[in-house]
DNA sequence: TCTAGACTGGACCGTCCAGTCCAGTCTAGG
DNA sequence: CCTAGACTGGACTGGACGGTCCAGTCTAGA
């Protein structure tokens, strides 16, 4: 619930749409944005065919025919919401890490991975978009590209790096940065995805992690 | 497609629904089994959105009424159906794994893991659950019971026995278990999850599972 | 031979929903 | 002041679908 932030009902001949910009507070919006809000939270929520046209445009204060002015059916509006969040998984990125001192670096960069992963959105997102695979593959490959495919791009980039100090060996840099985010995307992804289990804790998270990245290292020693 | 294998047009007033075994060949099942096979086909090809009780019916070579006396509704054909796939899932146990040489072990485990999960149907059904956690969460329990708590489950049995030779340490063994199973459940799981990418080579499944295998073992070595 | 119960097949109901249509309103810009 | 274009709101269409009903058939067993 609640990926858009409580506006519901902003417009009843209001923001006149255009600039309105500067209002304090107020989400100044053009009603394409909240179609499209609308439209992410329906449809992440409930799922492709739980929603319906009218639920949309009610809930983004518009009428249906200015949904379908702006997108030309049910399925454009679907892919363009699901293309642009999948624009927006943050990816986290290796910058910044400290070849000097690799384990503290990959702890740092599992925290965030992990924390983005199990961010509620982007576990909406992946279930949509399984969910739909066979309406709306390009979907899922739009996903694995910014997804799975880009963190482990940096990654490797990074282990590279870190395999030229001679201390650990990657003789494979990208199956090796697979196989670490694997390794993240553990039971605990598991457990969240399906929603099952006990709910994890920060504690059980960090456990998992710490415990993950020592046995990447000392399997990546050199000898 | 093909979860079934084409029978399609089996009665229309033939095969006496009750015993008819033995019949070579030919498929000899009960009404109740022709819809189950039909909806199962149907259920995790399409989606349960997407099937149409008459279409089951049809496939079944069933009256819809019929359907309707054995599941008295579409979300308990599709609980059943779902129920009977996860207790089926194959349950790679480690039952038979010799600890003197764990790396070998490990590899034949992961090998019967992988091809399990990486199984169209086990696929499918995966996929089904997730698409219709809303709606159905008891589902999403029932197959993460018989799925990965089940099979970490045997491997820590296991894992504890090979502890005990002296030559790893498993301080946690189900822990361990998990990240195994994690590691197995790569970027190769997920590209078929997504249906995305290159298709997984034999050659790539191997060269993936010796790496998991070995900075797994490497990762747990006594000191 | 009679009966009970499983099954058929097709009509039928109520609902929901994507998508269309249209008459009329509001607003910005010339 | 006028016009173009975005937008409203509600009626409407056409089709799908879950679920029910029912008259009639087939078969097994008493």
């Amino acid at each position: 619930m609640a990926f858009t932030e409580g506006l519901e009902i902003v417009n009843g001949r209001k923001g006149a749409d255009v600039p309105a910009r500067g209002r304090g507070a107020r989400r100044p919006r053009t009603k394409r944005e909240a179609i499209v809000d609308a439209a992410t939270e329906a449809f992440l929520v409930s799922g492709y065919g739980a929603v319906s046209m009218d639920q949309i445009a009610k809930v983004a204060g518009v009428s249906k025919q200015t949904v379908y002015s702006h997108f030309g059916s049910k399925a454009a509006l679907f892919g363009a919401v699901i293309q642009a969040r999948c624009d927006r998984l943050i990816q986290p990125n290796a910058e910044g890490l400290s070849p000097a001192d690799p384990e503290r670096a990959l702890l740092e960069l599992a925290e965030r991975f992990i924390g983005a992963i199990l961010a509620p959105e982007n576990m909406a997102s992946f279930r949509a978009v399984i969910a739909e695979i066979g309406r709306f593959p390009e979907l899922a490959d739009a996903f694995y590209r910014s997804g799975p495919r880009l963190a482990a791009a940096y990654l490797a980039d990074y282990l590279k790096v870190v395999g030229k100090a001679g201390d650990y060996r990657f003789p494979d840099p990208h199956a090796s940065a697979r196989l670490f985010f694997a390794m993240m995307r553990g039971d605990i992804y598991m457990r969240c995805l399906l929603e099952v289990g006990p709910n994890v804790s920060k504690g059980e998270v960090r456990r998992t992690v710490r415990h993950a990245v020592r046995v990447f290292l000392a399997g990546h020693k050199a000898v």
